[in-house]
DNA sequence: TTAATTTTGTCTACTAGGAAACAAATACCG
DNA sequence: CGGTATTTGTTTCCTAGTAGACAAAATTAA
């Protein structure tokens, strides 16, 4: 187990699980971070079930909604930094859920539709994400969701503009 | 540049940023990701400026609060898993910030402590804690960000039991 | 006590994601 | 027009994090 830690007389370490205080604990950040931790807890849980990869199903879903949309468009709008949704894209492609196709009005560009198999995949999948929403405002009134909905809105000011 | 899709002629493809409707993209679990990410910049641009990485401040916080905590503590508390945190110790350990301890009475655990290298750092770094949490809220009122907290605190039952 | 189970931490892959350097195409500017 | 700057996507390398198998210690059951 190679523990190179010294063994040592005991000396009050407390026992049990009960924490101290808080000061990152009670932050904002931390309160987000355990919270979409949660969220995508049940988010990953049923893309396991389905046997895709939750990553994936977000680009399908906005791609789906958006025909033709540019891969920077995707990538802004989801957040994933281009680097990433080139490997991503580039492996749908291979499964054949994504068409890439790069228009003649700006060849640096790249415009993604669905195939036949990316349309069906997303549209099974997409019936459970009432499901997943109810999953992770389950301790809500709905009241308190659409509070909750509306400050993170506020906060990140996604009203205002949509890419960053 | 290895470009394999095809080129073509144009196709409405939407020229312009413009999205059109949501279905994931107006989810909680997307809020909550995005919010998420825009509050851990926050914090990452801060921990870049002092040269030390997100994580640790995270485990050097909490032990400061908890001298002693055992390894696994830290780890449910902060969310983060036992083979990460494990990882994470060990190089902390290396660089001097931490010290682990295996008590007596349970020899599978192991405490840890801050070394005066340790409380050091995490002094210089917590008087920035402020500002992070102020950048992260600056779009919401005094008690918008307390509805917030206390919203976000429901949903993920962090007011019931610690761990888990 | 002995045997089975659980807890605790570690190790070895593997995955998701980010940063930086790059290439190609386009936009801008003189 | 010609040259510079910007945009767009890709590639390579690196870090953070996860899953699963494992070993050792402790706990529970028989």
């Amino acid at each position: 187990m190679n523990r190179s830690a010294s063994i040592d007389t005991p000396d009050q370490g407390l026992g049990g699980e009960g924490i101290g205080k808080e000061s990152l604990k009670g932050s904002l950040g931390f309160l987000l971070r355990v919270a979409q931790l949660r969220s995508f807890g049940h988010f990953f849980a049923v893309m396991s079930e389905e046997n895709v990869r939750p990553g994936e199903v977000t680009v399908l879903d906005l791609v789906r909604e958006n025909p033709g949309i540019r891969q920077g468009v995707v990538s802004k709008t989801l957040k994933i930094k281009r680097a990433q949704m080139s490997k991503m894209v580039r492996e749908m492609e291979a499964e054949g859920l994504i068409a890439r196709r790069v228009p003649r009005e700006d060849r640096r560009s790249v415009e993604l539709r669905l195939t036949p198999a990316g349309e069906a995949r997303i549209a099974r999948i997409a019936t459970r994400f009432p499901e997943i929403e109810a999953r992770t405002g389950k301790r809500l009134t709905a009241a308190e969701a659409r509070e909750l909905r509306r400050l993170l809105i506020k906060m990140t000011g996604l009203e205002d503009k949509e890419g960053e």
